[in-house]
DNA sequence: TTTCTTTTGCAACAACGTTGCTTTTTTATA
DNA sequence: TATAAAAAAGCAACGTTGTTGCAAAAGAAA
């Protein structure tokens, strides 16, 4: 199984739950939220073993957030060369806002931004919001 | 009253809660989110007051909102020429990672973003996530 | 000042997120 | 494979955040 061999790759025991969560994520191609997960996990799961899975598939950079403006966090997949503790998603993403579903766009780097004197720039986070090829 | 006035121009009545928490937004330097109001104003005003104002706020375009991947919107002042339903916030955001700041860069303005074939672009967030002029 | 309109505060509630602890599952090892 | 140790899941309880309806208070208009 695909899930199984990544979790162990990570040095993580293999448990139903973390096996459902990633096959999620593997299988889906938008990004996640908490609550997309409690749905689509057909209630199997406690919502702390949720919250619990997703904070650990940070922890070891199987999957990375992506922020929003609605308060409710995504998840998507690494595709980099993430590993526990670092992250290394140069991508950006992209918000339909007809359909909702969010998108990583692995193909198109975060672009260099000049910052004013004093600023010392670390990580770069793009969100665009716009209507997806499946919408227009 | 600078506050005054600005709540009239947009056809806002002014009342104690919307000039205090414009002040607290005229007068701090970064971001704000729900909970710093609640703290700076002296828990004068209900929590759901604050809610309100600032939804408010956003509605007339006063102050936008700023996304961030820690489920904490935060909201700064429109310096742009933004309207009732019409927001012009071509500014870039960055967080410092040690005083927690985020401030917005007016002068730095949202970067062209290539999109793959198929995504039409509407609004563009980029957040830089560093060390602020304090902090370094 | 009086009247009308808008906003606030309150209460109740729902959703979200966290923590400690017990039970269950997984892993390692004999 | 059986057993022991370690890790994770589930449960309960709780705190925080955000929403809604409604009555009281404040603001605007006249
Ligand atoms: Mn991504
Ligand atoms: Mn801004
Ligand atoms: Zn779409
Ligand atoms: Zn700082």
């Amino acid at each position: 199984m695909q899930t199984d061999s990544l979790l162990k790759r990570n040095g993580l025991s293999v448990t139903e739950s973390r096996k459902k969560i990633l096959q999620l994520f593997l299988e889906g191609s938008g990004a996640l939220a908490h609550g997309d997960i409690e749905k689509k996990a057909g209630e199997k799961f406690d919502r702390v073993t949720v919250y619990r899975t997703l904070q650990t598939f940070v922890d070891k950079g199987i999957i990375h957030t992506i922020p929003s403006a609605d308060n409710s966090i995504r998840y998507a997949l690494c595709k980099d060369e993430c590993s526990e503790g670092h992250h290394h998603d140069h991508h950006i993403h992209f918000e339909c806002s007809i359909c909702h579903t969010t998108y990583c766009l692995d193909d198109v780097v975060t672009p260099q931004i000049n910052l004013p004197k004093g600023y010392v720039a670390g990580h770069v986070e793009v969100v665009v919001e716009g209507v997806c090829k499946n919408c227009k």
